[in-house]
DNA sequence: ATGAAAGCGCTAACAG
DNA sequence: CTGTTAGCGCTTTCAT
């Protein structure tokens, strides 16, 4: 079918193996030939074959990443959607390519990640999720294959990981509250098993701590799972023990259940900050307020820092990606 | 690094041909030696190369698919990952591999299928979406390249593609409603000219004219997009002219508008139903309705053919997913 | 600066 | 039923 290396050399008299350098952009060809190489590539429309350059490189430019599918949460928030197009772009910049698979349970995960691996198919990974204790960490690490992950693992010892300061986010935000007034904020979490809800917890903590208010215990709400009723009851909660004059969620979908309940009940006065700015944020009513995490940018750079390992063996061993407070009408107080 | 095919040979005392065989599940391999090659593949833990197998087979095992990033409907509605995980898991169950790209322009939209062909890394491609006189497909044709399309294109000659019966789901929905006891339903609808719209809007003529109940043209309205505040005020539009008992939308987003203006007005004794059934259909108030289009199955069968015709060369010419009315409390009348 | 030749790991005739 | 051999298309020593 194709046009091979074979036929182009033909074309322009020289042998592959010329046409191979003129392609790998060495520099001890003539100019004449490089030249009469190129037209010959111009002419027949030659693109190599990237299979059997993977081969003979035992580099495919081909890297795999792991998605959950585990909960709603994928459908839901765009979070993993974001990723991937920040993923894609830099990939297609660097002329890599992105093949995902998704699971549902660990076993799972680690089981995709054995099968880039032993296929030879993939020169590297990305993994969109960390556990604490996570085995796929472990085993890609005595198999010494590269890979680097979104969000900051338990162990970060020879790990390249790309993240946000989930602390340092959460801790501006009650900064800026406390700057406009506010002293007595609320603070609806979940998953507190994950490393993004301790710091996001420990930003509320420190901010309060610094700022020499106190904490109210009772109006720290710890539920299940992002999701807009447990953000609700949480609410209906807190209300029930006193009013806060704000309420900081660490994720959208609790602030849009706390954003019903303030509704449904006419409760005014009470300002709310989500986290995630997912892309209904901006049509609630209010339109809420939320901290962007910039997660095409957590992807672009994940891709960034293992193409850099890959080619030229460079490692960062991570990137820190700035989060935005983006502010509206739940905050106009 | 790796233990290749040589290694099992020597270990199982055959030749590297015979693995192969073995591997190939040849029925012309006395049982005695397939067990002491898979004894060898076991002890020496041995995974095939698939590059080197892709690279002699002309096969890769992988897949590409097309994804478009423009506007921000990707990331508010999750067709696109529903449809992503189908086609995973129909991947899996096969053995093949997932390759995606997003694009934002039609130009890259057939660049990223020029690449695919070009760099002989994909068997076959799978393309998310159809415009009317689609490039894509044309090049594809051209190039007898092996894909297939999630929704029905404009000319179904020679092309493989898989789609909800969107006529029927709507002329359905519209029966339902008679039923109920609805005799002026309004049309919400958006992108007039895409192929769904289009046999959504003739779902909903033909239900009248089946049923023997006159159209108000007034209350047909298409907007531009499909978005939250354009259903908001298609919705306002249609109460200036006259009070419908029921409202049928293209798309929950439109439903979701429509929903938020009826409240915001108090205004009651209207259905709405929307469509694709979207994560927050179910946590509206009330509870949209909304006709749920499988789309995880479009990607699942989208993958299906695609591999019975790269495999066995079977071609089914297309398959349509069924379509699921969820009623909730949005219809409850 | 360029060519010849070997080899990446696997499959598929062709023999036997 | 099994081994030998010749590629698949490209890269990379090793010569010259």
């Amino acid at each position: 079918m194709g046009v091979t290396i074979k036929d182009v050399a033909k074309e322009a008299n020289v042998s592959p193996s010329t046409v191979s350098r003129v392609i790998a952009g060495s520099n001890r060809i003539s100019e004449e030939t490089k030249k009469r190489v190129k037209d010959a590539i111009e002419k027949l429309n030659y693109h190599p074959n990237v299979v059997a350059r993977g081969l003979s490189n035992k580099m495919t430019k081909v890297i795999g990443i792991v998605l959950p599918t585990e909960g709603e949460n994928l459908f839901k928030n765009p979070f993993f959607v974001y990723v991937m197009t920040g993923i894609s772009k830099y990939a297609q910049e660097s002329g890599y390519y992105i093949m995902y698979t998704f699971f549902k349970t660990e076993e799972e995960k680690l089981s995709s990640i054995k099968n880039y691996i032993n296929s030879n198919l993939a020169d590297g990974i990305i993994l969109t999720t960390v556990h604490s204790k996570d085995k796929c960490i472990k085993y890609l690490q005595e198999k010494e294959f590269p890979f680097v992950v979104i969000g900051r693992p338990e162990d970060t010892k020879n790990v390249l990981w790309v993240d946000n300061d989930n602390f340092q986010a959460m801790y501006n935000v009650l900064s800026k509250l406390f700057m406009k007034g506010h002293r007595e904020i609320a603070f609806i979490g979940a998953k507190s098993k994950l490393n993004v809800s301790k710091d996001r917890l420990s930003g509320y903590r420190q901010a309060h701590r610094i700022h020499g208010i106190d904490i109210d215990e009772n109006i720290i709400v710890e539920v299940e799972d992002f999701r807009e009723d447990l953000g609700y009851h949480a609410m209906k909660k807190i209300l029930s023990i006193r009013k806060p004059t704000a309420v900081v969620c660490t994720d959208d979908l609790l602030a849009f259940g706390v954003s019903s309940y303030l509704a449904e009940n006419n409760i005014k006065g009470i300002s709310i900050v989500g986290f995630n700015n997912t892309p209904l944020a901006q049509y609630q009513k209010p339109a809420l307020t939320s901290v962007d995490i910039n997660a095409k940018k957590l992807g672009y750079y994940a891709v960034k820092m293992l193409v850099d390992k890959l080619e030229r063996n460079i490692e960062n061993m991570h990137y820190i990606i700035e989060t935005n407070l983006i502010e509206r009408e739940s905050t106009r107080y």
